[in-house]
DNA sequence: ATTTATGCAAAACTTTTGCATGGGA
DNA sequence: TCCCATGCAAAAGTTTTGCATAAAT
């Protein structure tokens, strides 16, 4: 039994191949610790493998966020999406409104929350992201 | 004085004109309640009013979003994200992953996370976005 | 009056699709 | 072997830009 990513897992779990491309795609994800763009993930996947198309980059990033271990989230100028990892369903991190720079954090504290919801609601709750939108040190610092 | 969108008035204190194109996008969002994507939002602008141009709609967006008015956020069926009003500097929604309903609600008690975020960060929060994942009450029945 | 913001249309990107082929299970 | 997933390249969308003009302050 190969140590392995537990997302290789969860796509074997719910039927999907381990291809290639997917592996890759993953690693490249996990390496960068998430909040790479579609083009920064395409670049290097490229350079781990030029046999990877972007197309496959893609489907397989529509495929992990179907299967909840991705999130697209906006930051920056732009409208292209950076992805977060979702480990154990969840991600937390600030964002400063100055740099852009992320700062991610454990430790949320939200299941409480989330069970109340559940309650309330009427639903079932499997994850959540939560952003928080700032001002960080050195901005502060660089304004003043 | 007239009684106006509180938005206008942040638009005003950041030294920005008060356009018809902002006008118009703005009226637009807050009738939806969010939740529109882009398109959307061209299509039911240029229903008020004809005269508006796509590239004002996406500069209105781009600028609301930087003042911390709108945040896009992705829904899952394409890349294109769908923008909430972030009221009082924050969102909180539920989305189905499903039938990808979307399910606001308010109270959320960040408060006292966002204080002791700021501490243990040393670093200014202004606001947050908070989204939960799971299965409505409809889908779990239908699935049933 | 002075600028900022606009509308238009073109350019630049990003994402999706169709289809023949290759690679996992 | 079977059929899911891939790579390619073209198509489809979406967002951004340049510039002359209009409209806010």
């Amino acid at each position: 039994m190969n140590k392995q990513s537990p997302y290789i897992q969860i796509l074997r779990e719910h039927g999907h191949r381990i291809t290639q491309a997917r592996r890759i795609v993953l690693r490249v994800i996990e390496d960068a610790a998430g909040h790479y763009t579609s083009a920064q993930i395409i670049q290097a996947v490229e350079a781990l493998d030029p046999r990877v198309g972007r197309a496959s980059v893609f489907r397989a990033l529509e495929l992990f966020t179907r299967l909840g271990i991705l999130r697209p989230t906006y930051i920056r100028g732009g409208m292209t999406p950076v992805y977060v990892l979702m480990s154990g369903g969840h991600h937390h991190h600030v964002i400063c409104s100055e740099c852009q720079v992320i700062h991610d954090f454990d430790d949320c504290g939200l299941d409480d929350m989330t069970r109340q919801l559940e309650t309330r609601l009427n639903l079932r709750i499997d994850g959540h992201l939560l952003e928080f939108y700032g001002v960080c040190a050195d901005c502060q610092a660089a304004d003043a």
